[in-house]
This record gives C-alpha cells, sequence and structure tokens, in this order.
DNA sequence: AGCACGCCGACT
DNA sequence: GTCGGCGTGCTC
C-alpha cells in the first residue's frame, strides 16, 4: 500500500527536460513531460517532441528538470522511445566538448553522430524492404496497413504514415518495422552495402570415383582449355582445402568460360562465399600475424610507453607490419575486456587487409563507415552500445558510437587529411577528438604513420606523446628505386609521348611485358581544367562559383568540380565565335585517354570520385586489381591511400610539380606524404619497385627529401619556416569563412568583423583575404584568420570571445544576409 | 533545418 | 489588380 502511495507520489511531480535538437541552433529546448511518462525519462534517451508548427523531431534528453520555464509555455513531450539509453554520459560530454572546441551547435553533433534511422523526423521519407522475404499476414494491423500504403506509393513520409493511421503516435511502430527490416529510410536506397563475394570451385561427387573422372578427360578432349582447367582443380584440391575461380584460372591458364562450361556440364559445383566471414587460411604462410624480430621489440616499445604516456606515435616505414603490431594490441586490449577502435581512412576500409581483420576477429568485430546503409549502422550502434563489439573499425565517424569501455583507440594513417571533415560543421578531427575520447574512457591512443603529421611529431618529440619507431621493412621487403625525371630535358630531347617520359614509358612496358602492375598518379580529375579561346583567351567559368570549368570527355561536357554544375562543351568560342578552341592541362581521364592510344593492348582503368561513385564500382575495381584484371590503373589521391597490391612495381608520378606548387603552407607536407605513401605501394613482396616522378623541377627539395626518404630533413627546414611565419604546429589557427550574395556588403561586413577581432587580439588577426575560390554556389567568400600562440592565453578563452564577437555582430544591422563558418584547426 | 510572415516583379 | 519570388525571424 505504501508503496503505491509513493508511486501515486512520484507521479504527480511535474518534470522538464531540456533536449539536444538535430538542428543548427544556440539553445537547448525544454519540454514537459506527460505524467505517465515520468518514469521512463532518463538522460540519453530519445523522446519525440515538437517543434515550430508542425515539424515532430528526435530529440535526446540532456538534463532533468522541476522548475518550469517562465517565459514561456513548455510543450509537451509526445513520446519516448527508448528503453534505455541510447546515448551515454560519455557521449554527452564528447558532444559537449566538440561543439566547444570546434565552434559549432551541439545539435550539429548530433546530427552528424546518430545513424538517420535514430533519428526519424516527420519529413524522413520510409520505403519498403525491397527483396526481403517475410509473411505478411504476420504483420499486426497498422503494420500491414503500411506495408500495403507503401505498395501503391513507394515512399511516404513519416507525417503522411501519422494521417494514414489517424494517429499521432507512430514512432513505435515504425521502430518495430526497422527492427523486423521491413521498411527503411529513402536516402540508403540506391547505395546497398554489397559483401564481397569470391566463387569457390568444388567437383561433382558423382566424379571422385576414378572411372567417372576418367570419362570426363576423355570428352574434354576437344576441349583443351576446360581440361587444363579440371587438371590445375585437381592439383590445387590436393595442396589447399578450398580452390577458388580465380586459383584455377591463374594456375591453368584457362578462362573464365572454360570453368563457365565445366559448371555447365556439371562437372564442377559452384558457391559463392562471403569473403568476410571466411576463416582466413592463407594467413599462417604470409605470416600475417607473426611478428618479427624487430617487431616484436617494437611492439614491447610501445606497450611500454602506452604505460606512462596517453598518447604513443607509432613511425614506422611503409611495408614495416603495422598491422600485426595493431593486432596484438588488440587482441591484449579485448582479452582485458575492454573496448578497441580501430581508426581507418574511408578508403582503407574496403580493402583486403579489413577483410582479413574481420575474419580473425570474426563475431566481436564491427565495421563503421559512410558506404555502409543506415540500417546497419544502427545495428552497429546498438550493438557497441550492448558492449557485444569487443573491437570497431572504422572509419572518421564511428568516434561517435556509444563505447561502453574503450581501453585503446588506434588511429591509422594518423596524417590523413581525411580524418578532417570540412562541409557540414561539425569541422572536427577525428583523430583529435579520439585522443579527447580515450581520455573519457582513460584509454590510450596510438596514432600510426609512415609520414606522421608536423602535429604529432612535434608532439612525440616535446614528450606530449611516446614515440616508437620502426624503420625496418617487414619480411625483407625493399624500398623502391625512384627514379626523377625531367619533363624540361625529355621536352627538349623530343622523348616525351604526350604527358609520358621516355623513362616512364620504357618501365611500364617493360611491367606490362612481366605482366605485372602499374599505377599512374595524377592529382587531378576529368579530362582537361581548362577551355580556352586561342584567339581571345575567353575561358568557360561556372555561373555559380568562381572557377573555371573542367572538361569532361566522357560526359561531352564541362563541369564544375564546386557545385556540380554543367554544360555542353562549346564548339565556338561563346566571346568572339572563333573555333579555334585549346584544351588546358590534363587530368585523370585525358591520361586514361592517351594511354589507351598508346597502348592499346593494355587493360587501363581509372580510379577517381568520377569512377567511383558507387560503392560497388570502387570494391569491383580493386577486385579487378587483384585480381589481375587490370595492367595499368590510372587515378587521383585515392590510389596513394591504403592500397596494397603485390602485383604493382611500377609507379608514375605524371606531374609532381602540381603538387609541390599548390599554395597552402602544408603543401610540402603534403606533398612529401603524398610522394611517400604513393610510392610506398611499389613492389611489395619478393620484387623491388620503381617510381618514377616525372617533374619539370628535379632540383626541388622536396623531391630530393622523398628520394633519400628523409623525412626528418624535411620535418626540420619545414619547421623552421613553420616557427617564423606563425604556423601550426608552434601556433593554432581558427578560420572564420564570412558568405554573402552580394560581394559589395561582403566585403564591408568582413572588415568590419576583423577588425572587432583586431581590438581583442591584435596582430593574431590576419585578413580578411578573398580564398583561392572566393565565390561557391553563388556566395562570395571572404576568409579571417586569427594565428594563436601555443602558450600565453587560454584557446578556449580566445574561443569564447570569437564567439561573442560574432554574435555581437549577428546583432547589428550590418551583418544580415551573411553565413559565418568557423573552422577550427583547418586541414 | 523548416516554415510563416512579409515586401517587390510578371501574369490573368 | 493578384500570384509567387525568396529574404528574415522564430521555434520550448
Amino acid at each position: 500500500m505504501l508503496e503505491f502511495a509513493e508511486a501515486q507520489h512520484a507521479d504527480r511531480k511535474t518534470l522538464f527536460i531540456e533536449v539536444i535538437l538535430p538542428l543548427a541552433i544556440a539553445k537547448n529546448y525544454t519540454y514537459r513531460v506527460p505524467y505517465e511518462m515520468n518514469e521512463a525519462i532518463e538522460i540519453g534517451k530519445r523522446v519525440v517532441v515538437q517543434f515550430g508548427k508542425s515539424k515532430l523531431y528526435t530529440a535526446i534528453i540532456l538534463s532533468i528538470g522541476e522548475k518550469a520555464p517562465e517565459k514561456y509555455e513548455a510543450k509537451y513531450v509526445l513520446e519516448v522511445l527508448d528503453d534505455k539509453p541510447l546515448v551515454t554520459h560519455a557521449q554527452l560530454q564528447l558532444w559537449q566538448w566538440i561543439s566547444e572546441y570546434y565552434m559549432c551547435h551541439i545539435g550539429e553533433v548530433m546530427h552528424a553522430a546518430l545513424p538517420s534511422v535514430l533519428k526519424l523526423a516527420s519529413e524522413t521519407r520510409i520505403v519498403l524492404n525491397k527483396g526481403f522475404e517475410y509473411d505478411r499476414t504476420q504483420l499486426h494491423d497498422k503494420e500491414f496497413l503500411i506495408a500495403e500504403a507503401l505498395d501503391l506509393q513507394p515512399e511516404l513520409t513519416v507525417s503522411d504514415i501519422a494521417k494514414l493511421l489517424g494517429q499521432k503516435t507512430v514512432m513505435p511502430v515504425l521502430k518495430m518495422m526497422f527492427e523486423k527490416n521491413i521498411i527503411h529510410i529513402s536516402e540508403e536506397v540506391n547505395d546497398k552495402y554489397k559483401p564481397r563475394k569470391r566463387t569457390f570451385i568444388s567437383l561433382n561427387p558423382l566424379y571422385r570415383d576414378q572411372d567417372n573422372l576418367r570419362e570426363v578427360f576423355t570428352i574434354l578432349e576437344r576441349a583443351p582449355k576446360q581440361a587444363d582447367a579440371l587438371l590445375a582443380y585437381i592439383k590445387l584440391s590436393r595442396q589447399q582445402k578450398s580452390v577458388s575461380k580465380n586459383d584455377i584460372i591463374e594456375a591453368s591458364g584457362a578462362g573464365a568460360a572454360a570453368i563457365k562450361a565445366l559448371l555447365d556440364k556439371e562437372v564442377f559445383v559452384a558457391e559463392e562465399v562471403n569473403v568476410s566471414r571466411l576463416l582466413y587460411e592463407a594467413e599462417e604462410e604470409t605470416g600475417l600475424f607473426n611478428l618479427s624480430d624487430t617487431q616484436q621489440t617494437v611492439l614491447d616499445d610501445v606497450r611500454r610507453q602506452l604505460e606512462d604516456k596517453d598518447t604513443v606515435l607509432l613511425y614506422g616505414v611503409t611495408s614495416s607490419g603495422k598491422t600485426q603490431l595493431y593486432v596484438r594490441l588488440i587482441e591484449e586490449m579485448i582479452a582485458t575486456g575492454r573496448q578497441v577502435l580501430y581508426l581507418l581512412p574511408e578508403i582503407a576500409l574496403t580493402t583486403h587487409i579489413i577483410e582479413r581483420l574481420r575474419a580473425y576477429f570474426v563475431a566481436s568485430i564491427g565495421v563503421y563507415h559512410s558506404r555502409f546503409n543506415d540500417n546497419e549502422r544502427a545495428e552497429v550502434w546498438q550493438k557497441v552500445l550492448n558492449n557485444e563489439y569487443k573491437v570497431v573499425l572504422g572509419a572518421r565517424s564511428s568516434v561517435f558510437l556509444p563505447f561502453a569501455d574503450l581501453g585503446l583507440i588506434i588511429v591509422d594513417e594518423e596524417h590523413e587529411t581525411s580524418y578532417k571533415q570540412f562541409d557540414p560543421a561539425p569541422r572536427y578531427n577525428a583523430r583529435d577528438v579520439a585522443i579527447f575520447l580515450a581520455n573519457l574512457y582513460k584509454g590510450k591512443v596510438l596514432l600510426g604513420s609512415a609520414t606522421p603529421s608536423f602535429e604529432s611529431y612535434f608532439n612525440a618529440r616535446i614528450h606530449k606523446y611516446g614515440l616508437a619507431e620502426m624503420i625496418e621493412r617487414f619480411g625483407g621487403v625493399e624500398l623502391p628505386v625512384t627514379e626523377v625525371v625531367s619533363i624540361t630535358a625529355e621536352t627538349k630531347q623530343k622523348t616525351m609521348q604526350s604527358h609520358f617520359t621516355g623513362v616512364l614509358m620504357k618501365d611500364i612496358e617493360e611491367a606490362l611485358a612481366n605482366k605485372e602492375q602499374v599505377i599512374l598518379f595524377q592529382n587531378r580529375r576529368g579530362y582537361a581544367p581548362l577551355l580556352m579561346c586561342r584567339i581571345c583567351a575567353h575561358t568557360p567559368k561556372c555561373i555559380n562559383c568562381d572557377v573555371s570549368l573542367t572538361y569532361h570527355k566522357s560526359s561531352g561536357k564541362l563541369h564544375c568540380h564546386y557545385c556540380g554544375y554543367k554544360e555542353d562543351s562549346p564548339v565556338i568560342c561563346p566571346a568572339c565565335g572563333s573555333t579555334h578552341l585549346e584544351y588546358k592541362g590534363f587530368g585523370t581521364e585525358k591520361i586514361e585517354d592517351e594511354l589507351r592510344m598508346i597502348l592499346p593492348n593494355a587493360r587501363v582503368a581509372r580510379m577517381d570520385m568520377d569512377t567511383t561513385r558507387s560503392r560497388n564500382a570502387l570494391q569491383n575495381m580493386l577486385n579487378d586489381l587483384e585480381e589481375k584484371k587490370i595492367d595499368i590503373l590510372v587515378g587521383t589521391q585515392m590510389v596513394a591511400k591504403g592500397l596494397d597490391f603485390s602485383g604493382v612495381t611500377v609507379i608514375g608520378i605524371i606531374n609532381a610539380d602540381s603538387l609541390l606548387r599548390f599554395p597552402d603552407y602544408r603543401a610540402n607536407e603534403r606533398s612529401y606524404q603524398m610522394l611517400a605513401q604513393v610510392s610506398g605501394r611499389a613492389g611489395r613482396r619478393g620484387k623491388r619497385g620503381k617510381v618514377v616522378i616525372q617533374t619539370y623541377d628535379t632540383n626541388h627539395r622536396v623531391i630530393k627529401q622523398v628520394i633519400e626518404n628523409d623525412y626528418h630533413d624535411l620535418y626540420f627546414t619545414e619547421m623552421e619556416e613553420r616557427k617564423s611565419f606563425h604556423y601550426p604546429p608552434y601556433y593554432r589557427i581558427v578560420n572564420l569563412d564570412i558568405k554573402h550574395k552580394d560581394p559589395e556588403v561582403l566585403y564591408n561586413q568582413s572588415v568590419y568583423l576583423a577588425n572587432e577581432l583586431r581590438k581583442q587580439f591584435g596582430e593574431r588577426v590576419i585578413g580578411p583575404h578573398p580564398p583561392l575560390v572566393s565565390r561557391i554556389r553563388n556566395y562570395y567568400i571572404q576568409a579571417i584568420m586569427l594565428k594563436f600562440e601555443k602558450d600565453g592565453l587560454s584557446i578556449n578563452k580566445a574561443k569564447t570571445v570569437i564567439r561573442d564577437i560574432i554574435t555581437q555582430f549577428q546583432t547589428t544591422k550590418l551583418s544580415k544576409g551573411s553565413i559565418i563558418q568557423p573552422d577550427v584547426d583547418p586541414y
């Protein structure tokens, strides 16, 4: 009786909750809790609330109180979605920190952190999950109704469904249907993740009988290729447990057609196996998980350093076998029951090594990156939250997962610029977020790179981080031979063949003759970055942006790489009518084109943003490369990152100058990293690779440093300049991009704002200056740069002051129509 | 982010 | 004379 009375009493309490909405708004909002939901309310749970006239949003409970707001009447919470908190306290702390450090709204952090399935809003579009089999008679009335409606109309919004059911409370029904895999949200529909498959071949049991088998061979007398394939299979099956289609093709020289014929004759039986689910047999022979003496020494060193430093930098040259060390450390950490996050750049997550790790850690591993569909991401979220996944392999955004007990974060290729998110806020760097995140759990961070960022190397040198070095390449793999070729000299000698020097051409031909593969690197996509009239020098420009349009031969159109605008490539000059139009410069498309002309027999493929738009395109290209269906791969930076193929022996840098001439204080650091990373792709096992760097400036300091593999020299020379010109890592940078549709108004606004900032920060304020591209999507841009010394004033205080100045500015009339975007630690 | 309210150009 | 363009301000 007493308990009942108490419960009654508790119910009477009027609770108010402060929530985070997934929007770019400055404040958190307060809602009133209906009595019947009092028990269900808990920090970190999701609620559905109405915001504005008609919109419903999923919000996260940030705090619970009993005082009613004084200045307004709070709206009621409509639903509580979770039985237990979906977002942990640690995550809320992380979101708070990110929003302060990167100067954005906490709602933007929430928006980036949660998979969209977990934050349904009234405008979210729902579709049926096609190809998913289920018994419709088993559905509840409401679920059935929704499914029927989706048969007639492929897409419905959440509010449509509310109308359909005649009720406001639809989230629980939809949540159930998501979990049953019946529906999903619309944006993911065109890009479903397909796990990598491999076809395995076995012999029809009928022919295990020797006599029957002999009979088959007699039948195959007139089909020698098929006989070869069968023979190869028999031989291989004695050596290994399972034989893949490719094994047979490789061992027999027979084509896929021969195998198909044998399958049709029912001699072979095929089985498609999901590669990631395979237990990787090859591990022992390649020794992936056996450490060399050097690796063992370095591992011990890393372990020792992790004892007294929170963050350790592992500086290990390419091919030194950093991954093996990671695997050891992961094993040790999960043995203690704690979780591990292994961060990689997006593209590296699609490669072979990931599948091996996945196979190795089987059930306890989760993979998380932007090409996974949203349902899968929500599933990973739940499993991490329930501590079912001990290891997560993921790209940048996986720092947002709800870890229960994170013991170690590995940031591989820590120098990678793709760890920094640029476009929608939060403009965070996952490497730096990782360090804060680990700290929250009293966990450790291991940063790994062959070409560390100066920031990290600097921190290691001043003993803020531990430092472990691994100089020796694993398994006696030799560094590639690097040859620098002068384009100037070859042009004079007339030995250039379009964009290829004689030296590079000879190496390519040699590699092809030996059935080896070639990667060519050109850091520019499209065919030609510029179209120019030879008579009047007119250049077509984008109508929305301040850039010249790039010609794409495949579409026959001029493209803007900033806003996506396209127009037909003109035949006559739009300015003077002349027909003498000339393509200037060259991109991957042109290199590919010319290569096809010069080497008509080579199988050439191109890898850049245009050819890898869908997930499968990239995966297929990587498979083709691995299976030697591609002789020459032409690509942008993509080819430099994490591709690991033993068949590649020649790497060509078509034009190193385009990297080195980039107008940015990091150009040299970046060029070195890029060149060193690309070079590292050459000749991994067994054969020494060759790297050809084509340049107009053979004496460039950075090129010399690359050849001599002298990272230290690069570091010390560059750091001198960083120091004298007040750049990171000695100084911290905060950029403010100010945007407006009218260039004049923008200029006045930016000058005013810069002056206001100067009143507080003096010489630390640089600009405003128009950036390299001064207009994008019809917005003009001015940039103000702030440089803060590391010691002395507090960066946190400085950010608060900046924030205040911006807010102050935004209350003035002058600020009308302007957008201000802060970028902290820009990359 | 969305949506309503509000002030200036091309249409019945 | 109205319809509709998107600039501006507000949402608990």
